[in-house]
DNA sequence: ACTGGTGGATACATCGTTGCAGATGAGGCC
DNA sequence: GGCCTCATCTGCAACGATGTATCCACCAGT
């Protein structure tokens, strides 16, 4: 049905064999033969078959990536950047949907899913480290550093810390005092959650501000789960001024809640956010929010992944670079 | 390096062969050997090699997406769907972003990329019908039906003529007299915008309001497209007491300029727009839009799909199956 | 005892490529 | 003229699975 390699090779009158050197740009080649080849090629409208190249070479050429779920903005966004990094370098991306579960989770970096990728680039939610080291097997993998931070594994980093001390920074020198923190509990010292509070300790505590576990509201990093918070908050008669949505959506959720209750933003309240997903631009008021350098992280996490991939013999050192940040002043927080 | 079948085969002392039916679940094998291989399998930590499975069976169990961009909400939201839907199925899905340029959709539909995929999802913004029916295969295809109507092509409908009615006749029965449109052009008729803008008209016209071509203005369809189409209508001077993005995207983008202008939404001018992606819930004041069914687009595009993918043989009528729309009213227009 | 049917397992060819080793032939050099 | 070199091309054997045909027991039926 197909055209292959040996109809093309019948039809230029050559061995199957030159076809296949054509088509990999084999050096010794007589122009005239090439032309010959290519002619014949076209003429049959021949496509390689890439899973018979897989098969044969052992290479996909597609990296795989592992993260919760498409329809949050942020994981589109850097999907989006992903996929152009990759593409550019002559690869495709595999997603798959790990719904925030371990399971689904594990069975990404163990199954059939791997067997179809030269590599894999991660975001682990419910895995911690350990469960990431003992699951993954000897394929090239490398995490973005959004929760999991281990010395062992290849991982683009985001600055966490800095990013969030640099928000709340921001928002005490606007007059801010007490500054409601979304999406983390108090005593949270690992993954982003306990990263980024962190980072907001650090700073209150550079200005001489008192740190106020009430102020501390843990919760799912979505929407409803930024406004479901804020709710809570204000329903609690916790007094506060600002509130930093550890992720946009959060902080997109709160400042929702917060204008339904009929308060002023930024008067009464100001509002950040990290990550700065496109919509914080457009959300009224705009949404003063941190870029944690997504295209970079997404470029630094490609090809740190086929450096891997195509070095495969040299073990070099863990690799983990840092992606830089930068604040985003909008009208939520000005 | 990599454990195969043979290896299996050797270590539960059978053939390949039947390490091969124990896995494709062929009936007839004796209970203990079927056992024998399930631990020569457990233990050697076998899986099986897709690709050579691909190649073998000529089926590579993935579906092409092509779409513009996953940022665009829409489209990651829609993606996240196919690919559940899929993955129920037993397949993947493998996105390709087309950046809405014509050459890259028929690279993609014509490329290696099929080659690499049983069918085709494709969400055509730049090719036309003629233009997609020329440059696709013989693969199965699917067409979301965004942009392009043909009655030769298998498609899943948004009822884009209706959607826009109903939207329009809401602001109609809220008493706005004067709405404006985002995203479309006077005279357009084909495509959503084209499609759209005549279910506005259409309900304008069995409302006895008559229609005002200054009040349609094309753009881009996205948020800086809506925001920057409004700031140009607010300078023209030309009175409107509504706006209909005819994407979510195009309405937040006018919601966010007419309030950095000081307009209020609802109050001065209502605002509505058409997706219902998961942000337009959360901007604020919320957004009137219509829901075209995305979830149920999602499920018939991959059912049709497959069922085309797996039966093969059957020639059967052109099928284009039409979603079911709901409107969602919220705060911007209630 | 012989035939036929069936459960259970196997051998071999094959999918479309690429890696490796080798064949061919035209010059160049002594 | 003989030998070596090197550009150019070819043939064969894989890669790891599955489809087809076949084979071997073993039991039922006559």
């Amino acid at each position: 049905m197909a055209v292959t390699m040996n109809d093309v090779a019948r039809a230029a009158g050559v061995s199957l064999k030159t076809v296949s050197n054509v088509i990999n740009n084999y050096e010794f080649i007589r122009p005239t033969t090439k032309q010959r080849v290519l002619n014949a090629i076209d003429e049959l409208g021949y496509e390689t078959n890439l899973t018979a190249r897989s098969l044969r070479s052992g290479k996909t050429s597609m990296l795989g990536l592992v993260l919760a779920d498409l329809s949050i903005p942020y994981y589109a966004e850097l999907a989006s950047d992903i996929m152009k990094a990759a593409w550019d370098r002559g690869y495709r991306v595999l997603v798959e949907q790990s719904g925030n579960e371990a399971d689904h989770e594990k069975a990404a970096l163990q199954g059939q899913f791997r067997s179809l990728t030269d590599g894999l680039l991660f975001i682990p939610l419910a895995l911690d480290a350990e469960q990431i080291i003992e699951a993954a097997g000897n394929k090239p993998l490398v995490l973005l550093g959004e929760f999991v931070e281990d010395p062992r594994l290849d991982m683009v980093l985001i600055q966490n810390h800095s990013a969030a001390a640099a928000v709340t920074t921001h928002l005490l020198a606007g007059g801010r005092r007490r500054i409601a923190v979304l999406g983390a509990n108090d005593g949270d010292t690992t993954g982003s959650n306990g990263l980024r509070l962190s980072g907001y300790q650090a700073a209150l505590a550079a200005a001489g501000v008192e740190y106020d576990p009430a102020l501390v509201v843990g919760c799912d990093w979505r929407r409803d789960g930024g406004a479901d918070a804020t709710a809570r908050l204000l329903d609690s008669g916790v007094a506060f001024d600002a509130v930093f949505g550890l992720n946009d959506a959060l902080a997109l959720g709160a400042l929702h809640e917060l204008l339904v209750r009929g308060k002023k933003v930024p008067d009464d309240v100001a509002v950040a956010g990290f990550d700065d997903i496109d919509e914080a631009r457009f959300a009224s008021p705009s949404l003063t929010t941190v870029a944690p350098g997504r295209t970079e992280i997404a470029e630094r996490a490609v090809e740190l992944l086929i450096n891997r991939i195509e070095a495969k013999g040299s073990i070099s050192d863990v690799q983990q670079p840092e992606a830089a940040f930068s604040l985003r002043v909008r009208q939520s927080a000005p």
